[in-house]
DNA sequence: TATGAATGAGCCTTCATTCAT
DNA sequence: TATGAATGAAGGCTCATTCAT
């Protein structure tokens, strides 16, 4: 398409190493407990240089954001294309989620960020912002369609209104990871520890739920 | 049962009072952005007594979160008592719940916050940290009692882990309010304008696909 | 002499307790980590009663510095009526100095603080800093009386100016005992390590060195 | 030797005018009422630039005692060099140390710092204090290579142990040093207006009195 | 473009002292 | 006389951001 010159192409390279670096210290620190300072020297450049690539700290927090939300819509954009019945495409869009979350953990609290930066009302109208509120929509839009092609095709059940049941699936899929997570870290919940399960099992049993709630059982 | 001297009375109305202020405080300044100093000028108390209260900015933050889940446990603990079958409790459980955040958003901040905190691994062992958590295990209990009850009474299905699906349920519930909430703040996401729903109807929504979910459809 | 009401005989015993609490607290959190709260804590009064007999924490501190010279200056006040020879009583009176703060070491603290106070020129004309002053000086003069008697019975040189060699000799054995203080104490410096000697030891050597700088070796 | 660069010159260089400012701060308000905002307002620097320099406010009590020490030390090196008797080395140390003193005697109420805080166990292990502690047992070294000097040339009684009265003259130096300070400051005790004496007729009587004490009497 | 020294607003927390009861 | 709840000044420290080189 549009062809970037080495310059550009190398401050892209950069910008994407920069992020990179951001990942790694907080993996370590946690997301608010990373400073610019660390982040600047696990990047190996210089602190202001890290603010020639990004505004502000919250910039380059919604940058983790943005990358991570691309890279699981291109997954889930691909599970689109499949040859199924809706509700095995939500089914398969879950695993997807699922799957990508566990690899990289780290965007799950990204998202999060990005929704809390949304919440306050800071850096509206900021290209990264709208960058990222696109790639939510993409993400709903993704399921949405899942929804409807299901209830086309009659394997999911047509008394939801396909938006609102995205927006719960969206919602309710996010929430389950988050108890999931809270297992896995040290210091979790007494609760927990009576209960077998990790995040595979939690998901395939929520997604199992789900399946159950939107099948069409009525004979047509 | 126990009988509080009047002093004893008066310091838990007046905890009561801080607490309340801190509410308040945070409804305009957003949960972390409250300061101490701020509370205290709302409270109308000095900083100093502030401090006799609360032993620190996040031991005041969990005690708001602990008398949260605990007013909201004594409605959860009515709810078990009807005569209802398993499903219709944990049906009237989720509008239970639904019905506390709208009544009093602040608190879900706050119940996020206490997770937060657990997750960090600070203040552990204090008594107000143990209150909290004793506070989750009860609203667990309350959901798993009421699968459990549904699965005796054959209105549950029997294939989940009653534990397990207590978990998956908690999660997705809250994540269902939590995408709720981003639609009714300010600041929501493009995307969320285009659906036509409210809390009230999301909830509604996730809690009709959870019966479905569960329903025990075999005749018996 | 004067009589004292039962109420005043109690206020004297009660302040008395109550510097006996604050020894035992400083004994633990050290002089300046002692608080007003611990200390009436300890001395089972509320605070507003510590202020009662105290009109603040410099005046408590001054006034266990003030018990502590007051009966240090007892015991040296007796060794001054003992027949003996100018320099034996010096010695006397080194060893009953080091025996004292062996017993009590708090008060060597406190003794230092009364120093402090007076170099910030804090509290100056108030009752119970002239009553430090009065036993300051009454300690020196002790010190200076058995020089002058040394002197006078040939047992120490005259070529010393007795008031300025009891600054001397004075200054010097807090000196010598705050270093053998250092070696006590768990942080301790290394080079202390090397060097085999107590408190007892120590102070022994330095009575010997004073003995031997002072006597008279000339025949008369 | 070592080669520093620009940067690392200018460092060195900021940092000695940074604890020239809390010295002159201190000249004032005393060692421990001066504030960071003020040394940093007296540095002309911002109040985070003084925390790029000295991680804590201990740390920077702990720099002035540094380089105190370490003035001191080069000069009490160069006296060890001199061709004395042991027990002139001694005496010629020991107004070294008075005029140190009395050119810079806020390095004295540092030195007493640093004590305090070995003491207390703050700050064990870090750079600081380990150089602090390496020049404490420099001066040690020092007194005790004189004194062995003197006990080797006959100019100083063998009946002591070289390390042990080590101990003690540094000690008893320090304090009759401490001594001579009061007198010289506005709110002393009444008792030292009757003697009079100043620091260097102080030291010298003190010097004089050591001296007579270590000398060897016996005609070899 | 790259740097990193400098900044300073802002925060939490402590604790001696007061005073109404 | 006794109390202890209330106070608020004061201080140390962090860290995102800027700017001169």
């Amino acid at each position: 398409m549009k062809k970037l010159s080495r310059k550009e192409r190398e401050r892209v390279i950069k910008r994407d190493l920069i992020i990179d670096a951001a990942l790694h210290v907080m993996q370590s620190k946690g997301f608010e407990h990373a400073t610019m300072d660390e982040i600047a020297e696990a990047a190996e450049i210089g602190k202001g240089t890290l603010y020639l690539y990004f505004k502000s700290k919250t910039a380059l927090y919604l940058a983790i954001s943005e990358r991570g939300s691309r890279l699981l819509n291109d997954q889930l954009g691909k599970v689109l294309l499949l040859e199924l019945p809706g509700i095995s495409l939500i089914e398969k869009m879950g695993f997807t989620y699922l799957n990508f979350i566990r690899e990289s953990p780290l965007y799950f609290t990204a998202f999060n960020y990005f929704e809390h930066i949304m919440n306050e009302g800071k850096m509206a109208n900021t290209p990264i912002m709208e960058q990222c509120e696109g790639h939510a929509i993409e993400a709903m839009t993704y399921i949405v369609r899942a929804l409807q092609i299901g209830m086309q095709d009659g394997s999911i059940k047509k008394s939801f209104d396909p938006k609102e049941l995205g927006v719960i699936i969206w919602g309710a899929s996010k929430g389950v990871m988050h108890m999931a997570f809270l297992k896995n870290n040290a210091n979790h919940m007494k609760i927990l520890d009576d209960i077998d399960f990790d995040l595979q099992s939690l998901v395939s049993g929520f997604i199992e739920l789900l399946r159950s709630g939107m099948k069409n059982d009525l004979k047509s």
